[in-house]
RNA sequence: GGGCGAUUAGCUCAGUGGAAGAGCGCUUCCUUCACACGGAAGAGGCCACUGGUUCGAUCCCAGUAUCGCCCA
């Protein structure tokens, strides 16, 4: 029998892994070269090498996977690129920490000797996280894999640095930028978390030179910096302060005087005492604020974020102090600070203070403000076309709520800071010669700097931020053979690597082997959409815009989908800390990845974060299998003749499923084009259990199950059919279970996978087929709710079918008996009663029911039966619509209401009424006939 | 501090200017041969609050409260 072809219980692992391995085997994830279709192509956005998959991939993957299996059944010439990223900071870190176990370090090693080592992790356990994306059905090109560090996307970074560089459009410079005094590298603005955090607020007396009893009190939070000020601002149109400013104040703790500024843009008046003291070299405002007045740096931190004993010579500080704050931390230094402060009375007073603290995003560490030379890319110019495309509409981002931030941020972009002083990574290519550069070279004792300890000499000469920012750089796709101005071969490269962001930010086009104008990039670019997280959105997709429009002409993507961020079902964001993480290997492994893949497709509702309880997954694991035991039933029964009729000479469950399949194949598509990933789960689930399973299969049973069936063929046909189509409907979200049911029936083609998505079919879409359609659909409801209303009878009766083996229906207003008749095998059967038709007379003891608008249906019911229940609930079913016809009533004798509104709403409230008024009639009559029979 | 979003059934969430919906959970009944990861029936909601616009507001507008996110 063909039921054997399937177990009886749906093993997803074994599933899974057959198909997973036959898909690649049989090359289905690649794009046909003969297809001649337009094409639709994704990037991945690459995860970490040092990744490994959470919910988040788990999320954006199953999306992505959705629209290309969609896309690609559609017939498009599909292509999805995998990849990762080489992850500059988290990579380096990871082996570093690796290193340190070893009692190692990779100053000991050596760049190159480090970098090889990296290299070494990354072959070993780099590709973790893609063979997770492949157990999730990720129908990604893997013969198209890409790595940022790849030879090929790495000669694209080098030529769009090089080409930025020509364009003026890189440069370097020394700017106050954010520094992990951990991690030893500069980070750009969006690197940096701030976090909320309870501070102090330090008022203090700066003295004046002139008049030593007089004093201008300042608040501040870092009162360590104090020894950095180069002045102190009021607002120009403070009352109180206007007498102070030009005059010359002692800096606390120093021999130095600075003198008093007016700054209306530094200056809050009614923040603290509304004098602000300014250090320019520790802070991004009173680094502005220095620009604006022409104030000297004064840097009193070294690049460890330790007390430089330079800078506090420099600084003039109290020797005594200098002494003790040495090499001190902030933290250290601040203690010191206040506690001289208290001592020579210059601290007046403290204050609790709310603020934010910017954190590394990668380590955690307190970012310093640090002064040094960098590389910085000029954003203006790349920002403004990057603007323009979302404004005018070539990049769409959905959910559109997050277009305003978008624009918002990169009108008030800064120049983008890509230097990093670590060694893995893209190395800058520049190159400085000895010869020309030999007072602006790494010099052995940089100010402030520790005694060689933990290797710091070598560390320093590895970075380039302590070469000076008046150096000059040979800018080259290759390495130079001699510097151009002298002749000289001494050159160095350029020792720091740039930004990771920098090497993604091409990846939808260094992907497809730019600056080669490949045919990959011909058919291939620009990508269709781009599916990411709103974490990433500035990081990446921002970037990625200006740098594909700069350098291709053209948007990378023409959309953006930003899905939600998942978290617990108690909506905390999940961490590894917090014990809250969610394995999706595990729930692949416990529900099922189609389970998991659906329920993650059900939660993507737009612009809300995803809460998941584990429950959700359960839901869908019973729906998987729902759909196994509907495939296992079906399987019974089709063997046997089979007939393929025109949709309107079908029976009419046949007609009923049919439409409802149409319906939901519209549904689908819809939903699938607008991102709706919820929408389309819910009604593939609605109409698979809801309506194919619950309605369509039971309606069906008789047909099948009796021997020689007039209207089996028919409906075998039906059955089959209408399967066959929801599996390929369902497909792009179940990627798994769909195929194993669809390779057990008989099937032409290597995969599900490669068929075409469902659309209607002309057949069933021409006049006739719409009008039988209508009709079935119509008779289906008269159907269901006499079903509906004779079981709910029986369960307030509390009786089963066998003791209600007669069932009476009765048309009451006009005499058309005829829709009713006609479902009388299908009520039958689904009753398990006999239905006995009349237009007059009924049995006596025979329940009245409405049912549909002109018909009552009822079992005869014993003589001994206790009718309380259902007069009770024929009793408040008069309530609810006795209030629904007086509401109706009331707005339809409104004279304002019957002027203003919309006829057709008019029409519908009058229609309704009636409606109304005739249930409410038969139910006051069975009430009565129910009430005569009790007594 | 600025911007954005949320507030609908016990929980998680859809939704619409004119009849309050789903899934899960809950209650009752049922192991009848696709499925107990199942079937059947059912309970449960002044759609956050206060005003306004409107013939009519859960939906539009303003304000309030609570929560969340982003930016400073």
């Amino acid at each position: 029998m063909a039921s054997s072809q399937l177990e009886k219980n749906y093993n997803p692992g074994e599933v899974e892994h057959r198909w997973g391995s036959y898909w690649v085997e049989h090359r289905l994830f690649q794009p046909d070269p003969t297809n001649l279709a337009p094409s639709f192509s994704l990037v991945i956005p690459p995860p970490n090498v040092t990744g490994s998959l959470h919910i988040g991939h788990a999320l954006n993957t199953s999306i992505q996977d959705i629209i290309v299996r969609w896309r690609r059944m559609q017939g498009l010439n599909t292509l999805w690129i995998p990849g990762t990223d080489h992850a500059g900071i988290a990579t380096q870190n990871v082996v570093e920490r690796q290193l340190a176990q070893e009692g190692q370090s990779r100053e000991h090693l050596g760049r190159s000797a480090f970098i090889d080592r990296v290299w070494k992790w990354r072959h070993q356990s780099g590709d973790t996280i893609l063979e997770q994306l492949k157990q999730l059905g990720a129908s990604c090109d893997w013969s198209r894999l890409r790595f940022t560090m790849d030879e090929g996307l790495s000669l694209a970074v080098r030529e769009v640095f090089v080409r930025l560089y020509e364009e003026g459009l890189i440069y370097r410079g020394e700017r106050l930028i954010n520094w992990c005094p951990r991690c030893l590298t500069a980070l750009s603005d969006i690197e940096v978390e701030h976090e909320p955090t309870k501070g102090k607020l330090y008022h203090i007396q700066y003295f004046l030179v002139n008049d030593p009893t007089k004093f201008l009190m300042v608040a501040t939070t870092r009162p360590e910096t104090v020894l950095g000020d180069t002045a102190v601002a009021v607002h120009p149109d403070d009352p109180r302060y206007q007498k102070y400013i030009g005059q010359k104040i002692r800096v606390p703790l120093t021999t130095r005087t600075i003198t008093v500024v007016a700054d209306p843009i530094l200056v809050d008046r009614e923040f603290g005492t509304g004098a602000v003291k300014i250090t320019p070299a520790h802070d991004f405002n009173d680094f502005e604020a220095g620009e604006r007045h022409g104030l000297p740096r004064l840097a009193i931190l070294d690049f460890q974020g330790r007390m430089s004993p330079m800078g506090l010579q420099e600084a003039q500080a109290d020797p005594t102090l200098q002494a003790e704050l040495n090499f001190k931390s902030v933290q250290e230094a601040r203690a010191i600070v206040i506690e001289a402060l208290e001592r020579q009375e210059f601290l007046s007073k403290v204050e609790d203070h709310a603020m934010a603290i910017g954190k590394c995003y990668r380590c955690k560490t307190v970012v310093e403000p640090y002064l040094s030379p960098q590389w910085f890319v000029k954003i203006q110019p790349l920002a403004t076309p990057a603007i323009q495309a979302v404004e005018a509409g070539d990049i769409r981002i959905i959910p559109d709520g997050w277009k305003n931030n978008y624009l918002g941020w990169m009108r008030q972009i800064k120049d983008w800071c890509i230097s990093r002083q670590i060694w893995w990574g893209h190395q800058i290519p520049a190159w400085y010669c000895r010869n020309c550069n030999k007072d602006h070279l790494p010099k052995t004792s940089q100010a402030g700097e520790a005694p060689d300890q933990k290797g710091i000499h070598s560390v320093q000469l590895t970075r380039s931020c302590f070469i000076a920012s008046d150096a000059q750089p040979i800018v080259s796709r290759t390495p130079p053979q001699s510097c151009p101005t002298c002749g000289g071969t001494n050159l160095f490269q350029d020792p720091d690597v740039l930004d990771t962001w920098f090497s993604s930010a091409l990846w939808p086009f260094s992907t497809l082997g730019w600056p080669e104008n490949t045919e990959d990039l011909k058919t291939f670019y620009p990508t269709a959409t781009l599916v990411t997280g709103l974490d990433i959105l500035f990081f990446w997709v921002a970037r990625m815009i200006m740098m594909g429009l700069k350098f291709t002409g053209k948007v990378p993507f023409r959309d953006v989908y930003i899905h939600a961020l998942v978290r617990d079902a108690e909506g905390q964001k999940m961490s590894k800390s917090k014990g809250n993480v969610i394995d999706p290997l595990t729930k692949m492994r416990q529900y099922g990845t189609d389970a998991l893949r659906f329920t993650l497709a059900s939660m993507a509702s737009p612009g809300r974060d995803i809460k998941l309880a584990e429950e959700r997954i359960e839901g869908y694991r019973n729906f998987v299998t729902k759909i196994w035991n509907a495939a296992r039933f079906i399987h019974l029964y089709a063997d046997g003749p089979r007939a393929s009729l025109a949709a309107e000479c079908r029976p009419f469950p046949d007609r009923w499923i049919l439409s409802r399949l149409n319906h939901t194949i519209r549904e689908v598509t819809k939903a699938f084009e607008d991102y709706r990933f919820d929408q389309a789960a819910s009604a593939l689930y609605q109409f698979i259990w809801h309506e194919y399973c619950d309605w369509f299969i039971e309606l069906a049973k008789p047909c099948l199950q009796e021997e020689n069936h007039p209207d089996a063929p028919a409906t075998r046909q039906t059955l089959l059919e209408s399967f066959e189509i929801i599996q390929r409907l369902l497909h792009p979200v179940m990627p798994f279970i769909t195929e194993e049911i669809w390779q057990s029936f008989p099937h032409e083609g290597p995969s599900i996978m490669t068929q075409p998505f469902p659309t209607e079919k002309a057949e069933w879409a021409n006049a006739k087929a719409k009008q039988a359609f209508a009709e079935a659909e119509q008779a289906f409801s008269l159907l269901q709710s006499s079903i509906n209303t004779v079981r709910t009878a029986r369960a307030l009766l509390n009786v089963s079918p066998a003791q209600t083996p007669w069932v009476y229906g009765r048309s009451i207003r006009d005499k058309d008996i005829a829709p009713l008749t006609a479902l009388k095998p299908y009520i039958e059967s689904l009753l398990r009663s006999d239905l006995e038709t009349s237009t007059i007379i009924l049995p006596p003891r025979t329940l009245e029911l409405p049912c549909g608008h002109f018909y009552t249906i009822g079992p005869q019911v014993p003589i001994d039966l206790d009718l309380n229940q259902v007069i009770k609930n024929v009793q408040k079913q008069i309530g609810e619509k006795e209030k629904e016809v007086q509401r109706l009533q009331g707005r339809l004798a409104s004279p304002e209401f019957r002027e203003k509104a919309e006829s057709s709403v008019i029409q519908d409230s009058e229609d309704r009424r009636a409606k109304i008024q005739d249930e409410l009639d038969l139910l006051k009559i069975t009430e009565q006939q129910l009430t005569s029979m009790t007594s």
